[in-house]
DNA sequence: TTGAAAGCGCTAACAG
DNA sequence: CTGTTAGCGCTTTCAA
């Protein structure tokens, strides 16, 4: 492959001057620039990555840890953040996490050597906490947490599930529901609780479940058995309950009413009312969010709380 | 950042021994060795891989592009080939094509500074041929076309269309089905006509739709008019179809079967018979087929064909 | 406006 | 078994 010595002398100058027109330093003289310039285009030089990092002792280069659940919206804002950082002639490395695979740290050990200028990922615990506070302070990688945020020291950008959650409660509550059913993780509990309360209507333990792995028939039971009129459905959760309906033969919205949290493909298909995240809105705060940590080393991290929304489709019936 | 040379003065021995202890060098003495992978865990020393690559000339790191289009799939081959490539210390560099945004050059040019050793992409033309054989020949570049294969030079791994196709065209027939209508790519037609021909049925070409902007609306009339007692549908087209489907109220199996070419996630959840890839298996020749050609530089390209299969659910009935 | 030269962290001869 | 050393391609200071 040529380089900037080949480069250089094919032009008949320096290689500092050929790192200078590359690099758009002003002070070339416009001709040698062009000159080089159209030596570059026609030799197909291109400069090495690895040379460059090694002397800047900057990578380029952004990190992004995909955790096994989830996949949907990384994918989704995985597209749109590399757009956003080819722009800046960033890179974009990519690492796993496959249950029974790779772990968290696995991921985190194989980015290490990459040097990477920030790191995205979604940490459900603190276990790694001290090999992230070496990344953070030894290889000066910015550290972006999405979705989840377990630490507080690093910069963070949040969906409001809470806020999502209580939505949904709401908007249940405005069409009638009053034995609205949970099925979810504990975070977002709160959000329907608060919406029952704020409605004046008592919670009742019975008609919720925080259980993650959660089996088909124990939902179609539990729903037989708590005669909900709506259903509130988390993720995987959602999927789960889903089915169980199909199976209990229950018609939505006629005879149960229904909302996904969390607008994939299927949700749509069924025309389900769900609560979605913002994905290009997310991803274009994670961008920025993630550029001004590079660009200001010394800045305290940024924490963004995204509210998510309600798209009404026709899985929830009025009830008078 | 902690280097070698620090290591080596930690553990007083030379940066060569420390290099050879980190490279898994069989010739260094047992004792060496573990005092210098104590210190090495104890200072948390991560090997520059900007300085291999410049050293070695090369990256460890494999490239892929991934097109706007047929999402799905990369998305879950994207995990697994990770894993083998992290099971090799290799690292994933992911580039987007994002229709009005980033096209195939640009992805290119992003990824040729990385100086990639295997490069995984879709091209849908020859458009980029001389990039791909600059790639190929002066940053030895090994390049792995996939799903789609217009360059004869290097390798590829594709799915049988064709056979996909026939196999849901013959299912169909089995199941006494006479009139059945497809409406999918040009590449994937042929099985239909094969199979139509197989068993002696006249090939009807009103029943075709090769429109890959087909409109809900116009698969609908062309239902309507047309009577088909079977559909097979291909990607989008399949969820355009379906979507026509419900709006004329018919219902499946009942009214008309269907098949969609492509398993994802919706179908599944119709319950839907499917035209399936094996994406595990795509994915782990994927690997082997990228290994070897970085192993045996001078090797032929690999070229391999997967079959689809077909996933037996409950969108076809039996006609007698 | 340009060039010479040092050095980023690592590997691999080569020498011992 | 271990150390010395050159050099990968690039950027940047200093000098001209």
């Amino acid at each position: 492959m040529i380089n900037m010595k080949d480069l250089a002398k094919a032009c008949g100058v320096s290689v500092a001057t050929v790192s200078r027109v590359i690099n758009a330093d002003p002070a070339v003289k416009p001709e040698t620039r062009e000159k080089v310039l159209a030596a570059a285009k026609r030799l197909g030089f291109t400069p090495n990555l690895a040379a460059r990092s090694l002397k800047l002792a900057k990578s380029r280069t952004v990190g992004i840890i995909i955790p096994s659940i989830s996949n949907q919206f990384y994918y989704e804002i995985l597209g749109y953040i590399e757009a956003e950082l080819n722009k800046r002639g960033y890179h974009l490395l990519v690492s796993f996490i496959q249950h029974g695979v790779t772990t968290e740290r696995d991921a985190l050990e194989a980015m290490s050597s990459a040097r990477l200028e920030a790191l995205i990922l979604s940490p459900r615990t603190c276990d790694n906490g001290e090999y992230l506070r070496m990344l953070s302070s030894q290889l000066n990688t910015k550290i972006v947490q999405i979705f989840t945020a377990p630490f507080e020291e690093y910069g963070s950008l949040v969906v409001d599930d809470f806020y999502g959650t209580y939505e949904a409660t709401r908007y249940l509550i405005e069409h009638g529901h009053r034995r609205i059913m949970y099925i979810g993780g504990d975070n977002r509990a709160g959000g329907y609780k608060s919406a029952l309360e704020a409605a004046g209507l008592s919670y009742d333990p019975s008609l919720v479940s925080l259980d993650w792995l959660l089996e088909e028939d124990i939902v179609a039971e539990m729903i037989t058995s708590k005669g909900p009129t709506a259903i509130i459905a988390v993720a995987r959760q959602a999927e789960v309950t889903w089915r169980a309906l199909r199976k209990l033969k229950l018609s939505v919205p006629d005879d149960i009413s229904f909302i996904a949290f969390d607008d994939v493909k299927w949700v749509g298909m069924f025309d389900i009312t769900a609560i979605a995240h913002p994905l290009t809105e997310i991803a274009s705060v994670l961008a920025k969010q993630l550029f001004y940590a590079i660009d200001n080393p010394d800045a305290p991290p940024e924490k963004t709380v995204i509210k998510p929304y309600l798209i009404e489709r026709s899985s929830v019936s009025k009830i008078k």
